[in-house]
RNA sequence: CGCGGGGUGGAGCAGUCUGGAAGCUCGUCGGGCUCAUAACCCGAAGGUCGUAGGUUCAAAUCCUGCCCCCGCAACCA
């Protein structure tokens, strides 16, 4: 009756994951959203190959193994160890997982380099600039922003380093018209428009494909000097992992799955698979992935997450006080389409209380309960039907199509709501029959028979429509209801349960309800030890704890300087007599200082630490004769000293006892 | 004028591209029911759709100005 068809292949591969720390409840809800792509695509009747894994190499990973006193290589271990065990943990149902340091895939990138270099579109070249290490980008001079990184804001070097590049320009018109002519090619439209307007059309520059300046990373066989540079080795996953041969040999894997069919990004990845990476593989002549998808983020109660404020939530801690499928259930729920999602614990422990509990847990349990009190679990269908039973089967038997159309515009969180929809109608449909009143009328005990037919039937569609979405539980409620996961062919039509199967005795509680008051007390738990092993762990880096230890900071010294030197500046106490924002900026403060009889403006990046009303009426200290400068448009003529900490936390430096506005400072 | 995202009943969001009666979930209040996990079903209250203009027969939706919030170091998509 129901026969698989095979609709041909398809391949995802989500973006693998950067080993230079724990992956949170954010990353996690990558791999969760692609697994459930992966397995409705599956369901239908799709040759799913699905490819996760973890991006190794880099500058920051050598020096974060550095610093833990440990080999890069041991250190990644670790991470991609963990980061497996956190899909495996959630249930995903990948075919690969590659690592960068994979053998096959290193020696891959390496012919995948040689190649390029040969057909000319990789080049040896000088890359000068300034350099900020962490970011491990170069910058230039205009790019700067006060004179520092405009990513991170901390200090840059001036930097020059021999290095290959990649003849963007090259295949850039390729590439635009590639993007134009498939608006399906990147997803949501709206990131479209973001690439042709700041990337493309004003034109591409060539991209530095090695590095000198570290090591861990893949060698460049032909100039060992070099190590291939982190987006040609990371995105070539993609290829290598199933099988690409840049010499010719590819597997039936590769033959089979290339191109990609969906490539499940961050929204802050989209450049790089959507600019960089069909270049790469233009150059390759390989066809383009299909699709890509940058994805919103989830967001701890509007803010980033982030382990000094220790509101970071991780796979693990909701797997423990809410279980697998409640954790996938709602990072797939509360993630919109286009827009950050925002998740709370709060609001996790009402989703689950709310819908997994209320709405579908109770439904099966309350049809399970009455299948067993009144036909002792039997459930038959006896063809006593009346009018409102039509409206329910036709909900369930519409779901199926809904579900797919939302799965094929990737809008995951609206497909998982239609299935509640069928859930929320049968719960109706209970009140509607009022099963306990027909149990009292012995001459409507077969109608009685065919109600709750029609719930088990309900549930059981209900339920392999949820498959895709929580595994577990699918297979959980259809065990109960001693049935199977449908086959998605017969999902459109209602009444394929076995008439006369008996449902289990004892139905279990899918999903508790959950006080929120308990949960909180548990999660300031988990709060405060994660506050306590992030101090940890900067103490154990060298590095400053967040708090009250003072271990003091170490800055880069600075040149030896003669008295002459020191005498050169002048120090004063100035009187903030006014001070008001800098309208053309959000950092500035402008502030008027007396000093003696004379009165400066001076401009500070202050804005963030002080407001204007603060300032008025301190006694600060001041570098008088500093050159003046317009910043922002408005003349600067002097400096507010203030000190600063590695969070970039300032304070400004005061007098500690009375002084007149004037006084020198020697 | 640094870049980007956003402002819709108490909370979280959809609707904006392609103008045409302001919708969903939760919460609150009232009612119903008792099979079930104090659950389920029905009903109600609650919104100048940030703001000021403009276009239009018609604007949450299109145009312009303004205000406000958030992200843009480390952890990170």
């Amino acid at each position: 009756m129901c026969t698989k068809c095979n609709k041909g292949k398809y391949y995802i591969t989500t973006a693998i994951a950067y080993t230079s720390g724990k992956p949170h409840i954010g990353n996690t809800y990558e791999i969760v959203l692609a697994d459930s792509i992966a397995r409705f695509k599956r369901q239908e009747g799709y040759d799913v190959y699905f490819q996760t894994g973890t991006d190794e190499h880099g500058q920051k990973i050598q020096e974060k193994a550095e610093k833990m006193g440990i080999s890069p290589k041991k250190y990644v271990d670790q991470v991609a160890a963990e980061v497996k065990r956190i899909w495996d943990m959630v249930n995903s149902s990948y075919d690969g997982f590659v690592r960068t340091t994979d053998a096959d895939h290193e020696a891959q990138v390496a012919k995948i380099f040689k190649k390029l270099y040969e057909k000319g579109d990789i080049y040896k070249g000088a890359y000068e600039g300034m350099y900020c290490t962490p970011c491990e980008s170069f910058w230039t001079e205009s790019q700067l922003v006060d004179g520092k990184c405009p990513d991170c804001g901390r200090e840059v070097k001036p930097a020059k380093e021999e290095a290959y590049f990649f003849k963007m320009s090259k295949y850039a018109d390729r590439l635009i018209e590639h993007i134009n002519s498939h608006p399906e090619f990147i997803q949501p439209v709206s990131r479209k428009n973001e690439m042709m307007n700041n990337f493309l059309l004003p034109g591409l520059q060539d991209l530095c494909v090695s590095r000198t300046s570290f090591n861990w990373g893949i060698t460049v066989d032909f100039d060992p000097k070099h190590v291939v540079y982190v987006w040609l080795d990371a995105l070539t996953n993609y290829i290598t992992k199933i099988g690409y041969d840049a010499g010719g040999n590819s597997t039936d894997l590769f033959n089979k799955n290339w191109p990609a069919d969906l490539h499940l990004i961050g929204k802050d990845i989209i450049r790089f698979h959507t600019i960089y990476w069909p270049i790469f593989l233009m150059a390759l002549d390989l066809p383009l992935p299909k699709q890509v998808f940058g994805h919103p983020w989830l967001l701890q109660g509007g803010e980033k997450m982030s382990k000094s404020k220790g509101n970071v939530i991780y796979a693990d801690d909701m797997v423990d006080l809410f279980g697998v499928d409640a954790t996938r259930y709602f990072v797939l729920h509360e993630m919109p389409f286009d827009n950050d999602g925002i998740i709370t614990w709060e609001l996790v422990v009402e989703r689950l209380n709310s819908d997994l509990a209320n709405i579908l847990g109770n439904l099966v349990n309350r049809t399970v309960s009455m299948c067993n009190k009144y036909f002792d679990g039997v459930v038959s269908r006896t063809g006593i039907e009346e009018a409102v039973d039509a409206q329910l089967k036709e909900t369930v038997t519409a779901a199926r199509d809904k579900i797919k159309a939302k799965m094929d515009e990737l809008r995951v969180a609206d497909a998982i709501s239609e299935v509640f929809t069928v859930l929320r109608r049968s719960n109706k449909y209970i009140d509607e029959t009022e099963p306990w009143v027909l149990a009292k009328d012995e001459a409507k005990k077969e109608r009685l028979s065919e109600v709750l037919y029609n719930l088990t039937e309900s549930i059981t569609v209900a339920a392999s429509l949820l498959h895709s979405f929580l595994p577990e539980t699918a297979d959980k409620i259809v065990a109960q209801l001693n049935t199977s996961i449908r086959e998605f062919a017969c999902l459109d039509q209602f009444g394929l349960y076995e008439s006369g199967t008996k449902v289990t005795e004892k139905p279990e509680i899918l999903f508790a309800r959950l006080d929120v008051k308990e949960i909180m007390e548990k999660v300031e738990k988990i709060r405060e030890a994660q506050r306590a092993e992030f101090e940890a762990e900067q103490s154990a880096m060298g590095e400053a704890p967040a708090q009250e230890d003072e271990a003091g900071i170490d800055i880069e010294p600075k040149e030896e300087i003669s008295y002459e030197d020191f005498m050169k500046m002048q120090f004063q106490v100035g009187e903030i007599i006014a001070c008001e924002a800098v309208t053309k900026s959000k950092k500035l403060l402008c502030s008027q200082v007396r000093i003696g009889s004379q009165v400066k403006q001076i401009v500070s990046g202050i804005r963030k630490y002080y407001s204007p009303e603060q300032m008025v009426g301190k006694k600060v200290m001041v570098l008088v004769n500093l050159k003046p400068a317009k910043l922002a448009g408005v003349l600067s003529e002097g400096m507010l000293l203030c000190a600063e900490d590695e969070n970039g936390e300032l304070a400004l430096m005061v007098p500690e006892k009375h002084m007149p506005a004037g006084a020198e400072i020697c």
